[in-house]
DNA sequence: AAGCTTAATTAACAACTGTTAATTAGATTA
DNA sequence: TAATCTAATTAACAGTTGTTAATTAAGCTT
C-alpha cells in the first residue's frame, strides 16, 4: 500500500514445517481461550505468545473465527476418538462401559484437556452457522455413544427400566463438564478419584441401600 | 471540554425514580450479558436497549465493572433469600429439605432467571478482586446451605453415611447449573419435572432397586 | 550463486472500546 | 415565573480490535 524506506526489519525465525507449527499456535489459541474467553483474546495476545506478529497469524488461518473452529474440531475428535472403541464395545457390560467412559472424560477434562472446556458450550456462539453445526454435530455424536450405554444397560436389567436415558448423558455430561471448574491438582481429588465418585453417585445415588440380597448376585 | 454551537439537541424523557430506572438498566445488561457475555457486551449496545445513549450510564454506574456486580450481586442475593428459609429449617426431613432447594433452584435458573447464569462462573473473572470476593462469598453461602442439609441426612440415615457431603454439593450444583444450557420451554420437561428427575438420581442413582423391604418403611 | 517459495515483517485501515468533560433540557421546587 | 436539580445529551479522548497490503528475509532448489 504504501512505500516504505526500507531500513530495519526484525530479525526473524523461520519454523521448518508448517502442519507443526499450525498445531502449536492452536495449543497456544486454545490455553488463551480458556483463560480470557474468545472475545477477551486477541489476535496480538496469541501471537505474541507465539512470538511473531498478529499479522502472520493470517498466513495460517482466514480469520479469527476459523482459528476457533479449528482449535474446537481438533480437540474435540481426538476426544471421541478416544471414546470410539470403549463406548460402542458391545460385548462389555454397560455398567463397566459407563465406568470407563466417565473415567476417560474426567481424565481428559482435567488432566490432559484441562484447557478445552468452555469451547463446547459458552464460546460455542462465536462460530459461524456453519462451523457451529458441525460442532454440535460431534457433541451430539458423544451423547449417541453414552446413550447407547444407558440404553443397553436397562435391556440387561444393569439399569432401572424407567429411567429416561436421554435425561441421564445430560445429567453425566453436566457433571463431568463442570469439574473443571472445581478441580484443583493440588486438592485431595484425584481426577481417577473424581471419576470414580460421580460414577458410584450415578448409579446408586445418596441414598443408603437398604441390604443387599447377596443371594441374587449373579 | 470544547465550546458547541448549541443547537439541535436530542428530545428527551426524563425517568421519575432514579432507583427504578437503575434496576431497569440492571435487567437490561443481565439479559445481554448472558447472550454476548461481558466482553461481548458494549456500553453502547446496554444504552441503546435502554434507548439513551452511552454516556448515561455513568450516572448510574460508576464503570462496566461495577455494572457487572451490581447485576450478579442483586439476583444472587434474591436467590439466597429464597433458599435460606426452606434450607435452615431443621425441623424439616432433610430429604424433603433437599428436594424443596432443587426445585427452587432450578425453577429460578430456568423460569424466572434463565439469563443470570454465567455470571457465576465464567463470567466472574472480569469482577475486581474485591467484587469477586464478595460474589464469591455468596456462592460459598449456597453450597454451605446444601451441605448441611446432607450432613443431617447423614445423621439421620437418611443418606448413606459414607458419602462425601462437599462433592454431593458440587454434583448438584453442577447438574442444576447446566439445566440452563439444554433446557427449552417447549421441550417435553417442565421445570418441576426436571427437578423432580435431578432429585430422584441423585437420591438412588440409575441401577434397579433390589426388591425394598416394606416392612422396614417407617 | 541465482531464483523461488513462503513465513515472517511493518504499516496502516476503519471500526469500536470504556470513559470523561461540558452542555442542555425536563421536571420539581421556591 | 424564576431558580434549582438532575437525567439526559453531544463530542471527544486514547487505546484496542480484526484485517489487509506491501515488503522483506530465510531456507530450499536448481
Amino acid at each position: 500500500m504504501v512505500k516504505r524506506a526500507g531500513s530495519g526489519y526484525k530479525m526473524r525465525k523461520r519454523s521448518a514445517n508448517k502442519a507443526a507449527s499450525k498445531a502449536a499456535i492452536i495449543e497456544v489459541a486454545i490455553d488463551l481461550f480458556w483463560e480470557n474467553g474468545y472475545n477477551g483474546t486477541s489476535l496480538r495476545d496469541i501471537a505474541e505468545a507465539c512470538g511473531f506478529e498478529a499479522a502472520n497469524l493470517y498466513n495460517y488461518f482466514r480469520s479469527k473465527e476459523q482459528l476457533l473452529y479449528e482449535a474446537m474440531q481438533e480437540e474435540l475428535e481426538r476426544f471421541l476418538e478416544l471414546l470410539e472403541p470403549v463406548a460402542s464395545d458391545s460385548r462389555g457390560a454397560p455398567v463397566e462401559r459407563l465406568k470407563r467412559i466417565i473415567e476417560i472424560h474426567v481424565e481428559r477434562m482435567l488432566v490432559i484437556g484441562r484447557r478445552y472446556k468452555m469451547m463446547y458450550d459458552s464460546e460455542i456462539r462465536h462460530l459461524s452457522p456453519v462451523h457451529r453445526k458441525r460442532i454440535v454435530a460431534l457433541r451430539d455424536y458423544y451423547s449417541e455413544l453414552l446413550f447407547n450405554i444407558i440404553e443397553d444397560g436397562k435391556k440387561t436389567g444393569d439399569f432401572a427400566a424407567d429411567i429416561d436415558a436421554r435425561f441421564v448423558v445430560l445429567i453425566i455430561a453436566s457433571i463431568i463438564m463442570r469439574t473443571v471448574f472445581w478441580f484443583s491438582p493440588k486438592g485431595r481429588l484425584s481426577p481417577a478419584e473424581i471419576a470414580d465418585m460421580i460414577y458410584k453417585i450415578v448409579l446408586d445415588g445418596i441414598r443408603p441401600r437398604k441390604q443387599e440380597v447377596k443371594a441374587r448376585k449373579k
